[in-house]
DNA sequence: AGATCTTTCTGA
DNA sequence: CAGAAAGATCTT
């Protein structure tokens, strides 16, 4: 008896146990696929993880459905890594592999509905709903399970499909869909026969039509110019002639169409062979770094912005890539990959693959595959944080740029995990190096830096030696006070902006807020719309006309009148980016203003539209939210504009002074790159306030050690660990019992401080109320010792019949 | 996640 | 009291 392990891409914890045959047995490896059976009558794509020949003794195991891989298409250090991240981040091994994988390797089936061949249907036997089925299946030959919800109009349709199924009228059968695609490009050649030339000119003589002798013209005009295949694309777009004539071409057996297999992904091979040259500061710091490694495995590099971090990490790649080692470049966004990976593959051409979520299905394979046969097309890797996951085999090298980033910590679907310290985790089980790279490190890296845990090394010269912004602060209170302000524009940025446009300069405005307004107030009875599934105001937005919760996507067109009182009189209360961008509209009408943030960048090239753009010094003034803080380089940048500095500084979060400071300094950091020094306009409230008073100095070490200080004071990391349990469920009583309940148990289990159980800021979504309890684990504490428990009392809390119904969100390092 | 079995709810 | 919706349970 033979059989094996296997992890289910669904959110459970255990692995199942399926037989196989003797031969399956010895054919199998870890890391394979396998399609099995799982519940009634679904088919999943598990991955087989161990093969044994103990016999389960409580049920009989089901034998698998086929065997998809050929090879293993996961190894072995890979499902190691996600064990770690399943028990650290504490959620189900089913979670991570199916986060893990490119979701066209994870095809489930999909139940089937055909009508039974050579049956006579007495349609008065059948019920108005069976007959409404069988009618449908007279017009489409199959019907899927949730086109049958569609047309009955109801939710349990399955005991409908029962009964059509013992009356012999239908039946069912489980369907894959294989998902992935091979992209085939068509090429074109000239028919073996006219080889020959003699028959070749009979054959040009024989046209009557002139398109017809065109393009076989054409054909051999392109033919002789390169000696590679010749594209049907290729050659209509060379001759400017329709596909319908080629077509009649091929036809008459003139010429034959054939295809070749190709990788979506591709890069034009053009190695530019350019020779770097290092500053003497970049210099300095690539041998410091060289030198750190020798003793330690993570560095963090700390280079002021623009300061020419990427030139030191291509240096540091070439290392890598002369040892024939992976290399993975993280990044906190797509936002950054386009500039970059031009930049990387002018040295290192088609050695660089990209992987992240805009790339399609099918893209996302193939780099997968890539990887997986350490093919030399994807031995640098760039990518988001899901890049993590590829199959590595040979990994000597990761860097994690803009190591302070949020973006890469994931939120919402589990696993709920940290890229960068995951990366961590992964480079130590291959043995790598890991650099981290950042202007603005977040507090626990730098204090791991000052403890010698991790290699520091600092850069605080930019490139070319430009020094780094002049930075000016507009009192707001003092500028509303004194009449000194046009909308939400103080007169000295409007003048600042005049002076720059003047002089040919581009301008970057931030406001950290999408969106007309966030909320529409009536001023007779002070009522403000609400979104009804939760508990936040709606937001106006002004291009569309409509207001919209930015919680659930709930949208509603703009009232004319208030609907509590019937008052015409409405007022937009606040500002965001595309009140921002009307108004400049209003001052600068000649200018070309752009708007950047998640309403105007959905597309998949709609982003690059937009820096293209303002590359090409099309655009003058950009407005946007915190995607620009994200390391674009613009050389004709000489003035950034921060609306308003302090809707970021009273969040209620330990990390809001942190991310303000990171925040600020970034967008900075985007002003007078090239040879000039640039200028940086703050409008703030709070002139005084010390976050801005560091960014204005520039005092990253004032910042860290106060920010250091009121971390230890407060307990918060780096000196404790914390773990976020969030509380849903649609009935308020249920989640505010059950929330205390738990914040009981755990504060008498564990003897370690809980906070809690609090009503967050927004308290409903989407019907369901929330509540939160805040672990916090001091560093003296075992982490894993103390998850246990955690996991127990969840455990127990699930048995407690009133309160299962709740769901529970466990997120580990929450911030 | 999704099928199926069980309990509760709704409206006569 | 039926019929349907919501909840609980289990999947190897």
């Amino acid at each position: 008896m033979y059989f094996i392990e296997v992890i289910i891409p669904l959110s459970l914890s255990k692995t199942f146990t399926y037989k196989v045959s003797e031969k399956e047995y010895f054919f199998l490896k870890k890391g394979m696929r396998v399609a099995v059976p799982f519940g009634k009558n679904k088919v999943y794509t598990a991955l087989v993880i161990d093969l044994h020949q103990n016999s389960p003794i409580l049920y009989e195991p089901k034998e698998i459905h086929e065997i998809i891989d050929e090879k293993p298409i996961v190894n072995e250090i890979q499902i190691k890594h996600w064990f770690w991240i399943a028990s650290y981040y504490m959620c189900s091994i089913g979670d991570v592999y199916r986060g893990a994988m490119p979701s066209a390797l994870l095809l489930e089936s999909e139940t089937i509905i055909t009508q039974k061949k050579d049956i006579e249907v007495d349609e008065k036997e059948l019920t108005d709903d069976e007959f409404l089925i069988f009618e449908a299946l007279q017009h489409q030959s199959s019907l899927k399970i949730q086109d049958v919800i569609g047309i009955l109009n109801k939710k349990t349709v399955l005991p409908i499909i029962q009964q059509l199924i013992s009356k012999e009228v239908v039946s069912l059968h489980e369907e894959i869909q294989e998902v992935y695609k091979p992209k085939l490009v068509k090429y074109i050649r000239l028919h073996p026969f006219f080889e020959k030339e003699e028959e070749l000119i009979s054959l040009l003589d024989s046209q009557k039509s002139e398109k017809r002798k065109k393009i076989i013209l054409a054909f051999f005009q392109l033919k002789a110019q390169e000696s590679k295949p010749i594209s049907v694309k290729q050659l209509l777009e060379y001759s400017n002639i329709s596909q319908s004539v080629l077509k009649v071409l091929i036809e008459n057996n003139v010429f034959e169409e054939y295809a070749i297999q190709m990788d979506r992904v591709n890069f034009e091979e053009n190695q530019l062979d350019k020779k770097l040259v290092l500053s003497k500061f970049q210099e300095t710091a690539f041998n410091q770094i060289e030198n750190q490694f020798k003793e330690k495995e993570v560095c963090l590099l700390h280079g002021v912005t623009a300061s020419g971090k990427t030139e030191i990490y291509i240096k540091l790649i070439e290392k890598f890539i002369d040892d024939g080692k992976q290399i993975l470049y993280l990044l906190p966004e797509i936002a950054l990959t386009t500039q970059l990976v031009t930049r990387l593959t002018e040295y290192f051409g088609n050695k660089v693959a990209v992987f992240h979520s805009k790339y399609s299905n099918n893209e996302r394979v193939e780099v997968w595959q890539n990887v997986l046969k350490s093919s030399e097309t994807a031995q640098i890797v760039i990518g988001a944080r899901s890049a993590l996951f590829l199959p590595f085999s040979n990994l000597g090298f990761i860097i994690v740029d803009e190591e302070h980033e949020q973006t890469f910590k994931q939120q919402d679907p589990a696993p709920r995990y940290h890229a960068r310290d995951s990366a961590i985790v992964l480079a130590n089980s291959f043995d790598a190096k890991i650099l981290l790279g950042s202007a603005t490190p977040s507090i626990e890296t730098y204090h791991n830096c000052l403890s010698g845990k991790y290699g520091l090394v600092n850069l605080k010269e930019r490139y070319s030696n430009v020094p780094l912004p002049e930075i000016e602060l507009i009192d707001l209170k003092d500028n509303y006070f004194r009449k000194k302000m046009n909308g939400h524009f103080s007169f000295s940025l409007i003048e600042k902006i005049t002076e720059a446009l003047s002089n040919g300069e581009q301008v970057i405005l931030f406001q950290n807020r999408r969106g007309f307004s966030p909320v529409l107030e009536c001023l007779t009875c002070g009522h403000i719309p609400q979104c009804p599934q939760c508990d936040v105001s709606l937001t106006y937005h002004k291009i569309k006309n409509q207001l919209r919760c930015h919680y659930c996507g709930y949208s509603i067109a703009k009232p004319s009148n208030c609907h509590q009182c019937s008052s015409l009189d409405l007022e937009t209360k606040g500002f965001g980016t595309e009140q921002i961008e009307l108004e400049l509209k209003s001052l600068f009408p000649e200018k070309n203003i752009k708007r950047m943030d998640q309403d105007t960048t959905r597309g998949k090239f709609s982003f690059e539209k937009i820096i293209d753009g303002f590359k090409n010094r099309e655009i003058d003034i950009l407005v946007g939210t915190q995607m620009l803080a994200k390391g674009l380089d613009f050389d004709n940048v000489s003035l950034v504009g921060i609306l308003n500095a302090d809707n970021m500084l009273y969040f209620p979060d330990f990390r809001a002074f942190e991310r303000s400071f990171q925040m600020i300094t970034q967008v900075a950091g985007r002003s007078g790159r090239a040879e000039k020094r640039g200028k940086v306009i703050i409008q703030t409230y709070n002139p005084l306030h010390n976050i801005i008073q560091q960014v204005t100095n520039n005092d990253y070490d004032g910042m860290f050690k106060e920010q250091l200080y009121e971390r230890k004071i407060y307990n918060y990391p780096p000196y404790c660990r914390m773990i976020k349990l969030t509380l849903k469920h649609r009935d308020f009583e249920k989640v505010k019992d059950g929330s205390f309940w738990l914040y009981q148990v755990l504060k008498q289990n564990l003897n370690i401080p809980v906070l809690g159980p609090e009503e967050p800021a927004v308290s409903r979504i989407r019907n369901e109320y929330i509540r939160t309890i805040i672990i916090k684990i001091p560093n003296d504490n075992s982490l894993q010792g103390t998850k246990k428990t955690i996991q127990k009392i969840l455990n127990s809390f699930d048995m407690v019949s009133q309160y299962r119904a709740i769901k529970v969100v466990v997120n580990v390092d929450n911030y």
